[in-house]
DNA sequence: GTCTATATTAAGATAGAC
DNA sequence: GTCTATCTTAATATAGAC
């Protein structure tokens, strides 16, 4: 079995990606093995010697999600000088992901939202994903100087992201998705203003 | 058959309801007419003499709906004076339904999510109760003023109140659903201000 | 590690008696 | 208008050959 630093995936890897564009695109319920077969060119059969049970692959997409989220975090550690500046990496990619987020809404709020709805086990699984942002957001806040709210404000900017995402891919509205991230913009400037004081 | 008016709802209301709902708690996918079927305490066959298809039921259940979020309206637009009164109306459902939001997300955003995901014919119809709310508060954005902007703001409104949904129902927390209504009540009364100058 | 064939189950939908 | 019985389909999951 090749290791995850070869340099074609494992068929196992290939499953997982499948399934976690799949589960964003149509859905963790309504995605069915066969769309997932197809897709990486294998029999529904041989399936179940990579993952028992829908579930372990929902599972495993999950963690994925969690790993490159937090290799996410980490790069943007990297890319901004100041706090606010790492937070503007976090809002823009509501304009990085636009054409996904108006086809799909975002890949976090939907998941959690329909496993919530199938009162799933993996519903805490796919919630830590949001802590990671939350908690992250929360430490910007923090090394800005807003020691007593950071992670009310944190909440604060995850919500609006969420909001915005949910509505541009209801009314498949490219303006209004571009003027939600001008207002988050002007009001993070407002809050770093405020801390300046 | 027995008119709306009548004091015991017909078979056909009853189905409804229940699909109304469970439609909410379970999402539309996953409810099953055995599901809505044994909340009637009917038997599965007769199902199909009141609706032929469950595509069929799902457009009774946003045509009422529909019509619910038009009385809705009508209702605040007598109870509010001024049009901020009213729009606090809308912003105070957050408080009103936060046991179901809790546990269930919003109502309209989570069916047009689903049904997005679903490539389901029934969308732009799901889609119109979020178009109700939308043209209304724009009313009331004009009403107080802000002629220029009004759609702006109330899908500003709107957009923060399906995040504040979402989020309170992810990590169930109240106390964030209240901190986010109080926010919004805020930035509300700016507008007031701003608009008064 | 991958295949074909098949078992199992659940859900949407129909037929016909009452 | 409601019932029971049944058809059909699709999806999860398994068995066993290669």
């Amino acid at each position: 079995m090749s290791t995850a630093s070869s340099a074609s995936r494992t068929t196992r890897e290939q499953i997982v990606d499948a399934a976690d564009q799949l589960f964003y695109e149509q859905g963790f319920d309504s995605t069915s093995f066969a769309d997932i077969a197809a897709t990486v060119n294998l029999s529904r059969g041989n399936f179940y010697y990579h993952f028992k049970t829908k579930d372990d692959l929902l599972e495993a997409v999950i963690d994925q999600r969690l790993r490159n989220t937090q290799a996410l975090l980490q790069q943007w550690e990297q890319q901004g000088a100041q706090p606010q500046d790492r937070i503007r990496c976090f809002i823009h990619i509501l304009i990085a992901n636009q054409a996904r987020i108006l086809l799909y809404g975002c890949p976090v709020g939907t998941l959690t939202t329909e496993l919530a709805k199938l009162n799933h086990h993996a519903l805490d699984q796919a919630n830590a994903v949001f802590t990671l942002f939350r908690t992250w957001l929360r430490q910007q806040f923090q090394a800005m100087g807003r020691k007593q709210d950071a992670d009310e404000l944190a909440m604060h900017v995850l919500g609006r992201s969420q909001g915005v995402a949910t509505l541009a891919s209801a009314f498949q509205d490219e303006k209004f998705l571009k003027q939600e991230v001008k207002r988050l913009n002007q009001w993070l400037q407002q809050c770093v203003d405020d801390a300046k004081q």
